[in-house]
RNA sequence: GGGGGAGUGGCGGAAUGGCAGACGCGCAUGCCUUAGGAGCAUGUGGUGAAAACCGUGCGGGUUCGAAUCCCGCCUCCCCCACCA
């Protein structure tokens, strides 16, 4: 239904046709025609005159519609993209979807669709959603990484890792649902239950793939050649945690084992001759074989208990320590103390040797776990200015050996090195690097990800399939099973096929990559999406990588940005390319939430559609970017859009204002001139720095000051012109359907995004007269105006004969003043 | 537990050693209007008649000067190996 225009009714000062009012609506679509037309923003990597700039948001999971907290991402990277190209930059700004993955599945057993559907149709969705934003996408290089044409070069990667060493089958522990016989994502455990049968989940070693991460993690800690936020430099450092240290072995030879030691790994030799006991983790080989005959059943039921606990949990602080005794003891080499043998879950098995050393007297955990089990507990680095009394906390800082034989007396600091010298002589261990991060696990037990493509064939063990075999495709007719058993187990005809060395029947690999695997390559994908022949461009590659710009959240600092870089080194390791980083510059933004926590799809979706139909695209862009600064993300409400709103009602009539009414001065205002070069430096400066809220806030006063001009009556045509030409050029990025509509109405050349920024001269930003606030030990008492030129001598007079100053500093004596150039006078009076 | 970030008016925030509260929301008053969840104008941290005083989570410190730097504490939010 549509309102009778109730305004022409009465008496308007300035009646305007309605088509001269602004309408989101009717603009926006139009706008993004004349862009799709025009090919505006079509990658053209043959324009090598301007540099290059390659600036990518990471790739949503298409989950089925956009939120708004989607739009926050992706329209501060837009605007980042846009920015880039009026900074005279040739702009790559490409989108994709990162398509494999569990909800997928999930919908297929939940509506019986097939995920392939499911997904095709939640892209359709999105790029209608995200048409709506107007961002500046190449979408001709769109990716879709569940495309065949896409996952068979995951598989070609997978392959030549496997040739280089660098993938390799292990063991590996995995949820498993008893019941349905099938392993569980973390997010499918709910309180230690599986959440479609409720079956007690446990842990279960597999065999499974890995790529040998680990082999580059010193590499990894070099973040010399990229710029990226410190807080995510630390993540990855605590993620990757080298520590340096000594393996020592303790003799277990007296239970006539094969193996004749336990090995621990410890960063604290030092205190070596503190050890009072010794912990195995639940999982370690070693701990049923020490398990003595009355101990069997406790170390068996804790065993079992363990295996349901998370890694999180167990780890935990505020979590009671707890163990069993296997009734077995070892041998310290160093001191021959004959110490008591644990099993305890905080002992992780896949960190050091999944066995820890007990030093109570030095380690918090390990005082926990002592008193818990009356261990003894004995000091051996004695604190400096210690009187003797026992600890009553673990001491971990440095101080002075005792108790430690022919180390006493040393700092622990030199008695690291010499008792891991003593070791080292003895045959007994060795120093020794260790660290936190595992090999990345890339096995999936699921349906909706990249088949591996090995075959088991039983003569001839792990062959993998021939090149000229690949892709390995996903059958379509899958079964989807309520259990969540991945279908292809189940699948005779993708699970059948011959062995390709011997014919012989066999068994193709069921599991499906991490899809970790697709996102750590795809950047270079865009620069050839439709390239069936190779993977990526060399040529192309080594002119266009890294990406110059790379924006996403938090929940990547560590796995999809540390995997992507590990993936290009050893691409680069296998001549595939020829740079070490794959994302130069880095910036996280931050996250939208509400009362109930962050926005997602899973929590508290909020739909941006109907934003858009009451208020057009490029309010809900502004006002998200105007909720505070990018990178801290904030509460999202929508109390505040109308004043945006309000604003860009403004805009769109100041800049229309001059074509109808022109109140022309004879000579250049110079409050608006000041202002305008003002307005240039420090939406330019901010721009650089993502704080796109003081962006809008210096166009918003920009808008005022140039109704403040207007009312003074003083600007030439000209000059209110180039104020216009101004604004819209600053706002272009952030709000580009308004500013091209408003650039073409004022008869300039389309498009506005194809447009220079505009310059400014650090001259006319000085005004000639400025106030400077004088201040009586350290409290603003008055301000004064002086000449911009002014010097010190007579500012500092001035002040003190300033009313305010006077009242102030009567009967007292001047002491000395500071003067702040051109801001600020204090008087130090006494 | 570990790691990271943040505490400023009624609200979102600005100011990173120099006028605290830019800009906006909300609110108040006025104008316009048959009408307004519209528009325009003015005002808006607190106390106070004023002078002035107080004020950036809390307590201390450095400094001519601290929201900003240092020390100690409190609170909240985000991330953490099969969600992506």
């Amino acid at each position: 239904m549509t309102r009778a225009p109730h305004s022409d009714r009465h008496t308007n000062p300035d009646p305007a046709p309605v088509k001269d009012k602004y309408d989101p609506a009717e603009i926006e679509p139009r706008q993004r025609a004349l862009w799709q037309e025009a090919e505006l923003y079509r990658w053209r990597p043959e324009r090598v005159e301007k540099p290059k700039w390659f600036v990518q948001s990471m790739f949503p999971y298409p989950s089925g519609d956009l939120h708004v907290g989607h739009w926050f991402a992706y329209t501060g990277g837009d605007i980042a993209a846009r920015f880039k190209r009026m900074e005279g930059y040739n702009v790559l700004h490409p989108q994709g979807f990162d398509a494999f993955g569990l909800p997928a599945e999930n919908a297929a057993i939940r509506d019986q669709i097939h995920p392939q559907k499911w997904t095709y149709q939640n892209i359709a969705n999105m790029r209608r959603q995200f048409e709506l934003m107007g961002n500046s996408y190449d979408w001709s290089r769109q990716i879709v990484t569940c495309n065949p044409e896409y996952y068979k070069w995951n598989q070609i990667f997978f392959l030549k890792l496997l040739e280089h060493g660098l993938a390799h089958r292990s063991d590996g522990s995995v949820n498993w649902c008893p019941d349905d016989q099938t392993t569980l994502a973390n997010e499918q455990v709910k309180d230690g239950k599986c959440e479609r049968c409720e079956a007690i989940v446990i842990k279960r070693d597999m065999p499974q793939w890995y790529f040998a991460i680990t082999k580059y993690a010193d590499e990894l800690l070099d973040t010399s050649e990229i710029d990226w936020p410190e807080k995510i430099l630390v993540s990855q450092r605590n993620w990757i945690g080298r520590s340096e240290g000594v393996n020592i072995s303790f003799d277990i030879s007296e239970y006539g084992l094969e193996t004749k030691f336990i090995s621990t790994f410890t960063t604290r030799i030092d205190t070596i001759y503190g050890v009072t006991f010794l912990v195995l983790s639940p999982e370690h080989p070693l701990a049923d074989r020490l398990t003595q005959t009355e101990q069997k059943e406790a170390v068996d039921n804790y065993v079992t208990k363990a295996a349901r606990a998370s890694e999180i949990e167990r780890i935990s602080n505020t979590r009671e320590k707890t163990g069993v005794r296997t009734g077995a003891y070892c041998i310290n080499p160093l001191n021959r103390d004959r110490v008591p043998i644990f099993v305890g879950d905080y002992v992780l098995a896949t960190y050091g040797t999944g066995a820890v050393m007990g030093v109570p007297a030095h380690d918090a955990r390990d005082l926990e776990f002592a008193r818990k089990y009356e261990l003894p507990v004995r000091t051996v680095v004695n604190p400096p200015g210690c009187d003797g009394n026992e600890l009553q906390e673990a001491y971990t800082g440095n101080g002075v050996q005792i108790n430690s034989c022919e180390f006493d007396g040393m700092s622990n600091e030199d008695a690291k090195e010499a008792i891991a010298d003593k070791i080292q002589a003895n045959g007994w261990g060795e120093r020794t690097v260790s660290y936190h991060m595992r090999d990345w696990l890339i096995s999936r037990q699921r349906y909706w990800g990249t088949p591996i493509p090995i075959i088991y064939c039983d003569r001839c063990g792990i062959v993998p399939v021939p090149y000229d075999e690949l892709p390995v495709k996903l059958p379509e007719d899958a079964e989807f099973t309520p259990s969540g058993k991945s279908p292809l187990t189940a699948h005779k005809g993708f699970l059948n096929a011959p062995c390709p060395k011997c014919n012989a029947p066999a068994q193709r690999e069921t599991d499906t990559m991490d899809t970790f695997m697709d996102s750590s390559w795809y950047h270079m994908r865009y620069l050839s999406p439709q390239d069936n022949t190779k993977p990526f461009d060399l040529d192309l590659s080594t002119r266009w990588a890294p990406v110059d710009q790379y924006t996403g959240g938090m929940e990547h600092a560590v796995m999809h940005l540390l995997y992507a870089r590990f993936f290009n080194r050893a691409l680069r390791d296998m001549g595939l390319l020829h740079f070490n980083e794959p994302y130069r510059h880095l910036f996280i933004h931050g996250a939208l939430t509400t009362d109930e926590g962050k926005i997602s799809k899973r929590s508290n979706p909020i739909a941006p559609d109907p934003l858009v139909a009451k208020y057009g695209a490029d309010t809900l862009r502004c006002y998200l970017m105007f909720l505070g600064p990018w990178d801290k993300g904030g509460g999202w409400s929508d109390s505040g859009i109308n004043g945006i709103r309000r604003w860009l009602h403004r805009v769109w009539e100041i800049s229309l204002r001059a074509s109808k009414r022109f109140r022309n001065g004879a000579e250049l205002d110079r409050d608006l001139e000041r202002a305008s070069h003002r307005l240039s430096k420090s939406v330019i400066k901010d721009m650089h720095a993502y704080k796109y809220n003081t962006v809008i806030a210096a166009l918003m006063t920009y808008v005022n000051q140039m109704n403040e001009a207007w009312d003074r009556n003083a600007a030439p045509l000209e000059q209110w012109k180039a104020s216009v030409q101004r604004l819209l050029l600053h706002l272009a990025p952030l709000a580009p359907h308004i500013a091209d509509e408003l650039w073409q109405r004022n008869g300039w050349k389309f498009s506005i995004h194809n447009q220079n920024l505009p310059q400014w001269d650090e001259e006319m930003v000085i005004a000639e007269t400025v106030r400077i606030v004088v201040q009586v030990n350290g409290k603003v008492r008055d301000t004064i105006s002086m000449p911009a030129d002014a010097g010190e001598k007579e500012v500092s007079e001035a002040a003190c004969a300033a009313t305010g100053v006077q009242r102030h500093t009567k009967g007292k004596e001047i002491r000395r003043t500071i003067y702040v150039p051109g801001r600020l006078m204090n008087i130090v009076a006494t």
